[in-house]
RNA sequence: UGCCCGAUAGUGUAAUGGUAGCACAACAGACUCUGAAUCUGUUUGUCAAGGUUCAAGUCCUUGUCGGGCAACCA
């Protein structure tokens, strides 16, 4: 619906749009742009890769060029074909198309070879047999420069028929590596003869088992990017130090060479971000897979009802800096309350039952009141709500005693039951326990359709189902994951899954008027003076289930309410 | 104690030597058949010290603080 018009009249000029910027202005790149969204395809996506997502398509988008999904994968032992179909799937719904550019590092293996065994006709790259322990051993510290390895100085042939072997599978796992030959006293350890090819003998998702060695990353993702002729690498800051490793192999092999360019990573409040934890979370059951909507991962947020729209503006209003931050969950909540309240029907549900008797009501009386679909949106028309004597209300729109400012139902008080009619409280019933388990009252019939009658002001209006119409459903309520704001600030030895919120998931029963009833999974509701809500894959045909996605904003404080 | 990067309201960011803006959050008020939305207003900021300049958040120096780097992970 507002496809000709996202773009803003003046987009923010983050320095990667600055370099973007300059490279077209010197014809570095002959005013191309090529970008990547590079995911190893070892876990789901998340709100954290759509950040990358959105910048990677979104330069190439703005300069006219086209971006890649590459699938970064170098690693078998990690890798999976689950997590590559995930991957295409997450990207494609949260908006962008990489149209025929799809492809897998695993398929430039055979090039990548051939530029390991240059490296090795030049000298500047050697097979090594020291184990994993001495490798470290060697390496040294950043403060004080490694030793050689003994093979250093190894002849071309013999690195050539060695490597040769490697390939052959004649070694085991770990027995010997290729190392590119560069500095072992350079203050930047990625700089200290590096690894470049190891020894794997794993089925890989992508080509099976016609591999037993696979290149590292730094090897491999600078010629993945030079085949495909990328200008802009966009990567997260910690390969900064990574760069001039990056540099080094594409010169000295004289190839093309993007520009490697490293922006923070998103970090959002109450959450984690980091693959490994979210694997844990899953394998452990301690959430209900990679889609629970108390996740961060994207089929997470979708499940939970969050629109690709929203996800995108996020992404837009939290900027592209270089350096770290930690941005408010309250933020990424604007952006989906913003959006649904542009886009999503209004309905009533009920999520704390209290039973709700109108005195004055015929027992078998029963009619429909018309309510607005989408009061910010006109043309999405009315439907009707059945109403009867035996209403379902909330809760919290009942005090029997009632604190200063309580516009909502209380003994001798009067509210309007939306779009219906108004009612006074005329008494309650209690059980044993003293609890009040039905409130009594007594309605206007000229206040029909919820208008005063007579001009008289009533202040609080709530929310309604009908008992003898409503769908009973299940509502799982959201919160914050983690009790803790900042993940990374937990102490030494502090387990994160301690930190994990248990209030994450309440499950309740509710009710929802019948049109709410008949929805299907995925579909985007505001329960009036509620929240956004979205029904899930598990809904049964006669019994929905809800996903809370964000509440309303409540500037009501109860007392001793927690904020 | 090595190298790399960074530092602007509570949070996220803009200002590209020339009036420190915006958004979120918070707090007031208006409006309201959603205590929502909408509208109005308020509070809070350039890490520090020097230097260059008519003019510094921006350039230089030093310091402080924060992050990253020592997988045959990416």
């Amino acid at each position: 619906m507002n496809e000709g018009q996202q773009e803003k009249s003046s987009p923010n000029l983050h320095f990667v749009r600055q370099i973007i910027a300059e490279d077209n202005q010197s014809g570095k790149f002959g005013g191309r742009v090529c970008t990547r969204f590079p995911p190893e395809p070892n876990g789901y996506l998340h709100i954290g890769h759509a950040k990358a997502i959105c910048l990677d398509f979104g330069m190439a988008q703005e300069h006219g060029g086209q971006c890649h999904l590459r699938m970064d994968d170098t690693n078998p032992v990690k890798e999976d074909v689950e997590y590559i179909e995930a991957i295409e799937r997450d990207v494609r719904w949260l908006g962008f198309d990489w149209g025929p550019h799809f492809y897998f590092a695993s398929d430039y293996f055979g090039r990548m070879i051939e530029c390991a065994v240059q490296l090795i006709k030049m000298g500047k790259a050697y097979v090594c047999e020291l184990s994993a322990e001495e490798w470290k051993e060697y390496r040294g510290v950043p403060t004080r420069p490694g030793k050689e390895s003994p093979t250093r100085n190894r002849s071309v042939a013999d690195n050539l028929d060695l490597f040769d072997r490697m390939r052959q599978g004649e070694f085991p796992d770990g027995f010997c590596v290729l190392r590119a030959k560069i500095d072992m006293a350079s203050p930047n350890i990625h700089m200290r003869d590096p690894v470049l090819y190891r020894i794997l003998h794993a089925a890989h998702p992508h080509t099976g088992d016609l591999w037993c060695v696979y290149p590292t990353y730094d090897f491999a993702h600078g010629l993945e990017d030079s085949f495909e002729q990328i200008t802009h690498s966009i990567c997260t800051l910690e390969f900064e130090v990574h760069r001039p490793l990056y540099d080094w192999f594409l010169e000295t092999l004289g190839l093309y060479h993007p520009q490697q360019i490293e922006f923070a990573r998103l970090n959002l409040s109450y959450t984690v971000m980091s693959k490994r934890k979210l694997l844990e979370l899953v394998k452990e059951g301690l959430v209900r897979g990679w889609d629970d909507p108390r996740m961060p991962t994207l089929c997470g947020l979708r499940r939970r009802g969050y629109t690709p729209e929203s996800i995108r503006a996020f992404c837009d209003v939290i900027g592209v800096t270089k350096f770290n931050s930690l941005t408010d969950l309250a933020l990424l909540e604007h952006c989906v309350r913003e959006d649904l309240n542009k886009r999503s029907w209004r309905v009533m549900g009920v999520i704390k039952p209290l039973k709700l008797v109108i005195e004055n009501y015929p027992a078998d009386g029963e009619e429909t009141f018309e309510a607005v679909n989408n009061p910010e949106d006109p043309s999405a028309g009315t439907h009707r709500v059945p109403f009867s004597r035996e209403l379902w209300i909330e809760q919290d729109d009942f005090m029997e005693m009632p604190q200063k400012k309580f516009f909502r139902l209380a003994p001798g008080q009067e509210v309007r039951l939306r779009y219906a009619c108004l009612v006074t409280c005329t008494g309650v019933v209690k059980n044993a326990a003293g609890e009040v388990v039905e409130v009594r009252c007594t309605y206007d019939p000229l206040s029909r359709g919820g208008t005063s009658p007579d001009g008289r002001k009533v202040k609080g209006t709530i929310h309604w189902v009908s008992a003898r119409h409503a769908m009973a459903s299940e509502m799982r309520l959201y919160d914050r994951l983690f009790t803790v704001e900042n993940l990374a600030d937990l102490p030494d030895g502090k387990d994160f899954r301690e930190a994990l919120n248990p209030a994450a998931l309440t499950v309740v029963p509710g009710f929802v008027e019948p049109s709410a009833g008949q929805a299907v999974a995925g579909t985007r509701f505001q329960f009036e003076r509620i929240g956004y809500f979205s029904v899930d894959p598990d809904s049964k045909p006669g019994f929905p289930v809800f996903n809370r996605t964000v509440t309303l904003k409540d500037s009501y404080k109860a007392v001793g309410a927690p904020a």
